[in-house]
DNA sequence: CCTCCATATCGCTAAATTGGAATATAATGG
DNA sequence: CCATTATATTCCAATTTAGCGATATGGAGG
């Protein structure tokens, strides 16, 4: 039961199901979703560890970036499934159609310098 | 996005949660709910108005007893599919399944009076 | 109209959540 | 070892949420 709340509390967030919807596009960093989504960088950092800490994503570090991608839902039925569901779910709603639109321009050579 | 946030927001509760796997067995009122559940009266109305303004669970009148039960999920994908899953979800968690096993003995004719 | 009973709502407190500025950490290059 | 840069953590104010007692509402019966 805990675990399944922990999950599902990390959902209901609109900025978190933004970071959701990004990354099912590519991997991104930090600041790269910072960027796209126009959040101070403690807010974009504390997201992105409480969908981590639910298993909904992994990261990887790469010298100063760290790339967070998609869980692949192995350890977690609830995981895979929810993923799964919002593989298609929310595709259609403005905001995240608005910030899909506007990320393929959102490089980290361009905004952290490179 | 509105409206997928509000469902999801309904779910992160492990009151909650226990009140959709008690519905799954058989239609109950609200004091049925309160009694198997040990809560406060008006704790366990505000959170049946949480599912119910959700679009988890619908509700009838019958007398002065109000019947609670799943919503069928016509209206809302969303709904239908998190309901779907949680037919099987969590149904081995030991605080679901000791409720369910106290569920059967729970009955308006008793608590309320009738 | 008055009472009774199941349910809904209000008022309040404690705890959790969100957001951002400020600060700390960790990796890279000199 | 120092400076720089991307990220993590801490601190704080504002908002939301869960819980319960007290009170209000609404149907049923006399």
């Amino acid at each position: 039961m805990r675990e399944f709340i922990k999950i599902m509390k990390a959902l209901p967030d609109s900025n978190r199901i933004k970071m959701i919807k990004l990354l099912q596009r590519r991997v991104l960093c930090l600041c790269e979703i910072q960027e796209a989504m126009g959040l101070a960088q403690s807010t974009a950092s504390k997201h992105l560890k409480i969908l981590e800490e639910a298993g909904l994503f992994t990261y990887s570090r790469d010298g100063l970036w760290v790339n967070y991608r998609l869980a692949d839902g192995d350890r977690s039925p609830y995981v895979a499934n929810l993923l799964g569901n919002l593989r298609h779910w929310l595709e259609e709603d403005p905001e995240v159609k608005a910030l899909i639109a506007r990320s393929p321009g959102i490089r980290r050579e361009i905004i952290c310098g490179g």
